[in-house]
DNA sequence: AGACACATACAAACCAGTTGGTATGAAATC
DNA sequence: GATTTCATACCAACTGGTTTGTATGTGTCT
């Protein structure tokens, strides 16, 4: 199934192309035409389904906040009872989605895009923002309710921890496309993932 | 002291230039020709002193590393005995940075720039990597010396914590664009203290 | 006079977006 | 039920402006 598959269609390919060509490349690194020409299209047709490239960067903003939140949703660590097996479940999960992967099939596409355009076209930072706040929610309630249960009196935000969980991983992107090397990424998580079990089992500490 | 002050020499205020403007709107989204305008000199200035674009963007990168391990070389919190207290005075200090600062003022030329052409300029990723590398060395020296005074048997190694410190850094900028709010960055450093401290307070714990 | 440090003008390629069209199918009209 | 009408989905060529880079000129210092 390549994303120039006749059977999807072209506003989806343009889509697909989107996401996988910005993240290689950058945003402004990637030409109307290339895009055109990765998803097996004209000109004619990207304009008939998008206003103009930064049209089509929001609206890549949604799909990618789709397609990435459906994967969360099914993934496996929800079936833990417990919350923070479900957090830390979530951790792991978002290590092995590294694993086999290039730099460009498994970095965030709102984080490469935001930080390329978040003078340039506030209209992009806010759609990247809310795709990236979407997210954050959803562990923020995953860190919620380990915390109700586990560390109810501890000094730390749920929604704080959430958004460093996203900065972690954010970073961790960034090192690994200067080491050219996913594994670092792996190793960046895993100090998220220790940081988060010392929060819960030195709550004397905090 | 603005860039185009006449007793700074055109490279300089060249490199200057490029740092502000690609922590701005990115490689590609700026000119040279913007490059030139925000520097006060014209075209043939700047290809008297760089080969091309990409040219600038090597140099650029010594120079960041240059400067801003100056800035790091002559920061208070060296002057702690406890390496520990050190390595924490690190931290603060890379809090202390964001206050008061522009987001483009305080974030990090290398993390922007390898972002966007760690695929496309292999010579620029390289680049990047040697200064984030070079930084990361002294902070790993910082944490090498606190492990061996307080944690001589953590199974955590101290290049690796190092790199970690600048995931957070980095990721914490990317979040602090989306959200368009310097203050959030400092969040999430805060988060990174609090890791430190807990490795090294809880040692039984790893 | 010759080297260096720039400035000005220009070329060649590139890029976002436009224009003007065709093919197809569905709905309205006769 | 045949025909006309119209909207949708595309396509290919083109345009105007931009971008990197070059070629050549000029002033200055030694």
């Amino acid at each position: 199934m390549s994303v120039t598959d006749q059977s999807i269609p072209v506003k989806t390919r343009l889509l697909q192309s989107a996401l996988q060509l910005v993240r290689e490349q950058g945003y402004d690194g990637t030409t109307v035409d290339e895009l055109c020409r990765s998803a097996g299209v004209t000109k004619g047709a990207f304009f008939h389904y998008f206003e103009g490239k930064e049209a089509l960067a929001i609206v890549a903003t949604k799909f990618w906040t789709e397609v990435t939140g459906a994967a969360f949703a099914v993934a496996d660590y929800h079936k833990f009872e417990d919350p923070l097996d479900r957090l830390l479940g979530y951790v792991d999960f978002r290590i092995e989605i590294l694993e086999g992967r290039s730099l460009a099939e498994c970095t965030c596409f709102l984080g490469t895009l935001v930080q390329e355009k978040f003078i340039s076209s506030p209209t992009i930072r806010d759609a990247c923002l809310e795709g990236i706040d979407s997210h954050a929610r959803d562990i923020s309630k995953l860190i919620g309710e380990a915390k109700m249960r586990h560390a109810p009196l501890a000094v730390w935000g749920a929604e704080s921890l959430a958004l460093h969980t996203q900065a972690v991983i954010q970073g961790a992107f960034i090192l690994a496309k200067a080491k050219n090397d996913v594994t670092i990424a792996a190793d960046m998580i895993r100090h998220l993932r220790r940081y988060i079990e010392l929060l819960f089992h030195c709550t004397d500490e905090t």
